[in-house]
DNA sequence: AGCTCTCATCGAAGCGCTTCAACGAGGATG
DNA sequence: CATCCTCGTTGAAGCGCTTCGATGAGAGCT
């Protein structure tokens, strides 16, 4: 193991010299810099992390925590934690995956221990008991999600009242009258996770406007339930012209029982989908929607996250606003 | 920030009895234990992680790195990634979420700044570019994946060679004597991660004996593609009447144009899949499966590498057996 | 020539922890 | 009663790095 005395030794300089070449925190000349880089490479010199952290009291980490949850659109996150991990080491941070399992005992260890310079909570619930110890903290922490109260707290999401409007505009604007949204999970709406029933309110309020009939429902995983759901919409509002799906398990079991009765997407029946692009391009057919921008969301909470770090951030929400795509699933209505 | 010392001062005793009572490397009186112990509670002291990692040139981390592709099925990845973050807490570990995109380098970086102790590499390539450099450590690492040379290194993986037969087999033993497989997309063939053609291996040459016939296409995703690789297959060889299906996408394309097709499932054509359990238990037919065991993958995984960092691991390869699911898309040949 | 000022470099003091050799106090032993 | 252990505890020496104050060498000025 090569250390810092062993490049300054090699290079004909001291110890400082060597870490203000790698740090830049104070002028060196031409000379010696390249003197120094060159002998960091002939001794394939890395520096020590934990050295490096004991003395700066910064670990260059990002802690990341994720849901376990399985009723949740598992690719979603696995894009945001990617998105996130990459957006980090442009700024020369790593990150540390911690599952929700823990819980809020994970963030007094990481932040207690040092562990982590900063960190990133995903899948937040309206009054996540995380929050507390969050605002208790000083350290840096950006949510991807909503909570009730988000006074003291940044936070990245997408404007999902805003998605719901948008998607009854839409088909309002093609003349449909009654509309169905088909939701996610109950129990993602009994945990009280903002964004289904922010999605909901901004929907229905838009519609109330517009004089749009909209009748929700929650749908669970499993193709029978999802099956059993929407011939129940069908049974209680045979007139049903418009379809909103916020649940990516949903899209193919609605798409094979319209087409199994005989309806057709988009002349007979229209479907708006809230849903990750790629879902939408790969269904039997391609979907008009409003795609849940997971990359943008990891990035954007990096980069909040890096400024707070810097002490250049400010405590702020901001919402990423919903664009619709217009596919081949959504026509005028009959 | 509480520091050690400042227990020690608090407890009335000196800065290596608290660290020996923490680490429990040397017997400490059940007296001073408490003592320390309720001081520790008070002052509300975490352990300092730089200040560990430099004196113990221990980091109690683990590197993760995991793939960015987007052609492999993404849930398997993210429940590897969950489980051996939660395994690896069990043993007193963190995990660090690396992406393939630094490539080797990350390696590189990872090992010699010390900032883990050992990592674990998923979506192993044939002849990954990562290995020479594993090798040429000393750093602890287990593979999720078998590349082509195992020599010196520890993998942990489904048996797919195995798994192939088994599907064979289970066809095999119902009556079929003409089966098609439905495999993963050109790009996976492409790159050699050997799982798919292990797989292929096994069910071949367990076919050949038992006198099967197979047709085997790589699968795209998309579903127009899907559908065009499935009726070319049924043009092809109109008398299949097994599938065996190693891609999740195709999944549902399948058996929504069998039905299309009039073709019952299982009663006329028989589909056997290898994929995760709640695919198989959510698809429209509940699939006679080979399940992925991600959570047992990244589990044995993490328990391996920790018992190389102990010193007890042993370099090997293990093969978890496949179990063959029955439920309810395989039946009888017509 | 003497002075100041700037620029590049250096030395040394920690950061908070682990670990090792050493030490004192009893208890057991001869 | 002297001696040897053993057990529990301590002090001090680092681990490899950052950072701050200090220093020396030139350059620029009068």
């Amino acid at each position: 193991m090569v250390t810092l005395a062993e490049v300054a030794r090699h290079a004909g300089v001291s110890a400082s010299t060597v870490s203000y070449v790698l740090s830049g925190k104070r002028p060196i000349s031409v000379a010696t810099r390249l003197q120094v880089e060159q002998s960091i490479r002939e001794l394939g010199y890395h520096p020590n992390a934990g050295a490096r952290a004991l003395a700066s009291s910064r670990s260059n980490i990002i802690a990341l925590m994720v849901p376990l949850r399985t009723d949740m659109y598992v690719p979603v996150m696995m894009e945001i934690a990617v998105a996130v991990a990459t957006t980090a080491r442009t700024h020369g941070y790593d990150v540390l995956l911690l599952t929700g399992e823990e819980g809020p005992e994970a963030v007094r260890r990481v932040t207690g221990s040092g562990l982590a310079d900063a960190m990133i909570l995903m899948d937040v619930e309206l009054d996540d008991e995380r929050l507390p110890l969050l605002r208790s903290t000083d350290q840096p922490s950006v949510l991807i999600g909503l909570p009730a109260d988000t006074s003291g707290l940044t936070c990245v999401d997408l404007d999902f009242r805003a998605t719901g409007a948008l998607c009854v505009e839409h088909l309002a604007m093609l003349g449909h009258r009654d509309i169905a949204v088909i939701g996610e999970a109950p129990t993602v709406y009994e945990r009280h996770t903002g964004f289904a029933e922010r999605t909901l309110d901004g929907l229905r309020s838009r519609a109330r406007e517009l004089g749009i009939r909209v009748l929700h429902r929650p749908c669970g995983g499993g193709y029978d339930a999802i099956t059993a759901v929407l011939t129940r919409i069908l049974d209680e509002r045979p007139g049903t012209s418009g379809f909103v799906v916020q649940n990516e398990q949903a899209v193919e079991p609605l798409l094979a029982l319209l087409r199994r009765q005989g309806r057709a997407v988009p002349e007979d029946v229209s479907v708006v989908a809230i849903c990750p692009e790629q879902v939408a391009v790969q269904a039997s057919v391609r979907l008009t929607s409003v795609s849940i921008p997971a990359q943008e969301m990891g990035r954007q909470a990096v980069e909040r996250l890096v400024a707070k770090i810097d002490g250049r951030g400010t405590d702020e929400v901001s919402l990423i606003a919903p664009e619709l795509t217009v596919r081949a699933s959504a026509g005028a209505a009959p």
